[in-house]
RNA sequence: GCCGAAGUGGCGGAAUGGCAGACGCGACGGUCUCAAAAACCGUUGUCCGCAAGGGCAUGAGGGUUCGAGUCCCUCCUUCGGCACCA
């Protein structure tokens, strides 16, 4: 259990408050949820004037206690919700629970609890915390990934990929802890050893399931369906990472073909060795006698490595020679084959032709075991010498020592090269991408499981879609045995063909827990439709929801699994389950909220906030305000407690301004005109800076002009009773709804306004109202700021010139020298240049 | 290491290439009080100056521009991701 200490920074003392939030959010809450007025209506029941907007936040994992950075997850789109359904639109923003996966199996072990327990205790837990958020969150919609009402259709979605040829069964690699008998996460493999049982681990290959990603490699690259950001965009760009190059056949001395992948085709005279993955399949063959034992060391050597540790460029390359050689096709030479760490298996071809000359890392590894470098570019105006040579030349030049492409320049020399290839039967142009295909199983008891059956001889068969779900059993042991649980549950395990009916064996792995979350957006347009498999999960008089308008999720999740959920959308697209081809239009990724010692939170370190405690003390509006305002949303960084009794400040003085109302007597009566006019203004520009900052969802600077509007209508008491002062307020709580929607339902209220103010619609301004009479505009003189002018608002350049130049500091500073340029910028400054 | 971000007062941060520091925290001064807390009002980048005013200042160093926190190049630091944490 964790505490926060709240004693030093944001102690109030003696609580005087006027708004005593907790009791007036718990009354509301309560009302809402009666009324239930955040339900989102079917689409037969759409007021077709209002576009509806489907909002999600990723759904949370669930992993126990509700922390601030759910808050910070969830706030900032349950205002944007608001403010949509404010702005005339019909409003969905479901919630849900992601409840597979490791760290429920973690805690059963370590607990003696079981998964199924540990996770819907979470879920009850997580729930009522959630709901003292006071978001618009439909509940009547909750999904949770781990009941098989769910995860029937996780599995439907399997079946049909599998139908469709998009999942396929291969060999990969999985972390052996060799003491437990068990697969490891990469989480749980720490510098090389057993998290749990320190031994020193290694990879191992198994037979697995993997889904086509790359087939829509191409299709992933164009993001011109969406509105996401650009760092998002270009993470996604550079993980599927495509390179435009050519494959080239190179063939052992045995005549076994041996291809590479190359970006520089037209380097192939240079090529001087070869280099493949220690796990490659033609390593045993290649390997002489003499070289065996030496080539198992490495091998065994590289499969504890990690593949971060693989690729870096940092690290000395190594390698060892196979004894084996390949012909060039180019020009028939006999080039040595050598593995090393950093080819990748999964890259490529996993082997690649070494040009030392034009390739920096070959170059060192030639350098490193004494093998020739043979220049084949030769950059302007150089001579560069292979024996003699630094670093590689990676740049245009001119081809020499290149048979056909002699002469040619760079440029026109890689095209000649295919073309020489595609004649001599050698290669052809290719395009490899470094993404590879979704492996999606997993050793471990608490995920959906793999339906697929294995009969007696041999044939791999789909459970028929009116079997599923197939059910997780509750009783399963956990054996460390390093294959699921399942294995070993008779009951589970032992089936029979759908075929023939002869005895058969399930698949024992489960899925990847980001299948979950690849679909549970299309599920919460009808989450409890179940018409049968034909119909899928998704109930086609609900589909009109589809698909999301606004996402948004953490930064960390960039990748994977905004890469999993389009790829899903795309196959489901092209299986005829939806008619679009991205499930999430706008996308939006926080920042990451730490702790108040600029950690990652965590139950370790002791630095976890509970938002309950916050809660409990000042209520939810001033801590959603204080998330929100703290830093802009995409930043995320560290909690600071400091921010919460200014932003109660900030809810006591709103409270205020809005309880000081008396009924307005006679319009404005004989308040000064000016005044109004300056109240009215602020009004109108605190209008369009909020709706500006609701669009973009700036909500750090939404809430400072909020504070500048409560400022502005607290200084401006004198005009209580007047209508100017009744539009301030009541425009207070119309733009505090999103955010505090307590404090502003109990505003309009005390108004006396009738409920709810989330029922209303958001104000609009008024551009002759927000505008302003004058502007100061500063005066610089060669780019130094020397003079403030006040004209009227909309006052031309030549005015604005000829008052500059005639402010008596200019003449002063200028000295009679006539200026040589000066610069206008309308409604902004004047800058001369002397 | 690779990919993506971020770096601005004592602190969180603001700023369509156009007055750097909005808004808030903290600090200091004041009002109220026997006193304190709370609340309210005011001051608050830094240096020089009695003042008027001036100099310096957005991680470091260069560049483009009349003008750079913002654009370009090189570097440093921190954070996120790297395919079985989710």
């Amino acid at each position: 259990m964790t505490t926060t200490d709240m004693t030093t920074t944001d102690t109030p003392g003696e609580r005087t408050d006027r708004y005593d939030a907790v009791p007036v959010e718990q009354k509301w809450r309560e009302r809402w949820e009666r009324d239930e007025i955040y339900r989102a209506p079917d689409p037969a029941d759409w007021d077709p004037k209002k576009p509806k907007w489907y909002a999600l936040t990723m759904f949370p994992y669930t992993s126990g206690d509700l922390h601030i950075g759910h808050w910070y997850a969830m706030v900032p789109p349950d205002v944007g919700a608001r403010y949509r359904r404010m702005t005339g639109h019909t409003v969905m923003f479901p919630i849900g629970f992601d409840a597979f996966g490791l760290p429920a199996e973690e805690a059963a072990i370590k607990r003696n609890i079981h998964p199924h327990t540990w996770t819907l205790n979470n879920v009850a837990r997580m729930r009522g915390q959630l709901k003292t958020m006071g978001a618009m969150f439909d509940w009547s919609r909750e999904v949770v990934t781990c009941l098989p009402d769910y995860y029937k259709w996780t599995q439907w979605f399997f079946l049909r990929l599998y139908k469709h040829g998009l999942a396929y069964r291969a060999k990969a690699p999985v972390w052996w802890d060799p003491a437990a008998q068990t697969v490891l996460a990469n989480e749980q493999v720490i510098d090389g050893r057993s998290e749990r049982t320190g031994a020193e681990v290694y990879r191992r290959d198994l037979e697995q399931w993997f889904f086509r990603i790359t087939n829509y490699a191409e299709e992933l690259l164009d993001f011109s369906k969406v509105d996401w950001p650009e760092r998002t965009k270009a993470m996604q760009r550079n993980w599927i990472g495509k390179s435009t190059g050519a494959t080239i056949v190179f063939r052992t001395e045995a005549g076994e073909p041996l291809e590479v992948f190359t970006t520089r085709p037209d380097t192939l005279w240079g090529a001087t060795f070869m280099v493949i993955a220690p796990e490659h399949p033609l390593v045993e063959q290649l390997t002489t006698p003499e070289r065996r034992a030496e080539v198992e060391r490495y091998r065994t050597q590289t499969a504890k490595v990690s593949e971060v540790d693989r690729q870096s460029t940092e690290k000395e390359k190594t390698g060892v020679w196979t004894g084996g050689y390949a012909i060039n096709p180019a020009n028939g030479e006999r080039v040595p084959v050598w593995i090393a760490d950093y080819v990748l298996v999964t890259y490529g071809t996993g082997a690649i032709m070494a040009v030392p000359s034009g390739d920096q890392r070959d170059f060192l590894f030639a350098r490193k075991y004494g093998l020739p470098v043979r220049v084949v570019v030769q950059p302007p105006g150089g001579h560069l010498d292979g024996d003699t040579m630094t670093e590689a030349y990676a740049d245009a030049g001119t081809m020499v020592n290149s048979g056909p492409l002699d002469g040619l320049t760079t440029e026109t020399s890689k095209a000649r090269a295919i073309e020489w290839l595609e004649a001599h039967g050698a290669g052809s142009a290719k395009i490899t991408y470094r993404m590879r295909d979704w492996l999606i199983s997993r050793q471990r008891y608490w995920g959906a499981p793999i339906p697929m059956i294995y009969t007696q001889d041999g044939q791999i068969v789909p459970v028929p879609e009116r079997d599923l779900p197939v059910l997780l059993p509750e009783d399963a042991q956990f054996r460390p045995t390093g294959e699921s649980p399942l294995r070993y549950h008779e009951g589970f395990y032992n089936t029979v063909s759908p075929i023939d009916g002869t005895p058969a064996r399930r698949e024992t792995d489960t899925m990847d827990v980001f299948m979950c979350s690849s679909w549970y957006q299309f599920r919460y347009a009808s989450p409890h439709f179940d018409m049968g498999p034909e119909l899928g999960p998704i109930d086609p008089a609900m589909k009109a929801w589809l698909p999301v308008d606004q996402y948004s999720g953490g930064i960390e999740h960039a990748v994977m699994h905004l890469l999993y959920v389009r790829f899903f959308t795309k196959a489901a697209r092209d299986m005829g389950i939806v008619d679009f081809d991205e499930p999430m239009i706008r996308l939006f990724n926080q920042g990451i909220i730490l702790g108040e010692d600029n950690e990652k939170m965590s139950k370790s370190r002791g630095n976890v906030i509970n938002p309950d405690d916050y809660v409990l003390k000042y209520g939810a509006d001033v801590y959603r305000l204080a998330l929100m305002f703290r830093s802009p949303w995409d930043m995320g960084g560290p909690w600071q407690s400091g921010t919460v009794p200014g932003v109660n400040r900030f809810v006591q003085r709103a409270w205020a301004v809005v309880d000081a109302v008396s009924p307005v007597s006679d319009g404005d009566g004989d308040a000064p005109a000016a005044e109004i006019a300056a109240l009215r203004r602020l009004t109108h520009q605190t209008i369009r800076a909020v709706s500006k900052d609701m669009e973009t969802f700036g909500f750090n600077t939404m809430i400072a002009s909020l504070m500048e509007f409560v400022n502005g209508l607290t200084k401006a008491h004198a005009l209580v009773g007047t209508a100017a002062y009744r539009e301030g307020v009541e425009t207070l709580a119309l733009l505090v709804a999103p955010s505090a929607p307590h404090l502003a339902e109990e505003m309009w209220a005390r108004l006396g306004n009738t409920y709810s103010v989330h029922q209303q619609s958001w104000p609009e301004w008024d551009p002759d109202l927000a505008r302003e009479a004058e502007i100061v505009i500063p005066v610089q003189i060669n780019g130094k700021v020397r003079d403030r002018i006040t004209v009227a608002a909309g006052t031309d350049d030549a005015t604005l010139r000829a008052t500059a130049l005639a402010s008596p500091r200019v003449q002063e500073i200028l000295g009679g020298r006539e200026p040589k340029k000066v610069i206008i910028v309308p409604e902004r400054m004047v800058n001369i240049v002397g």
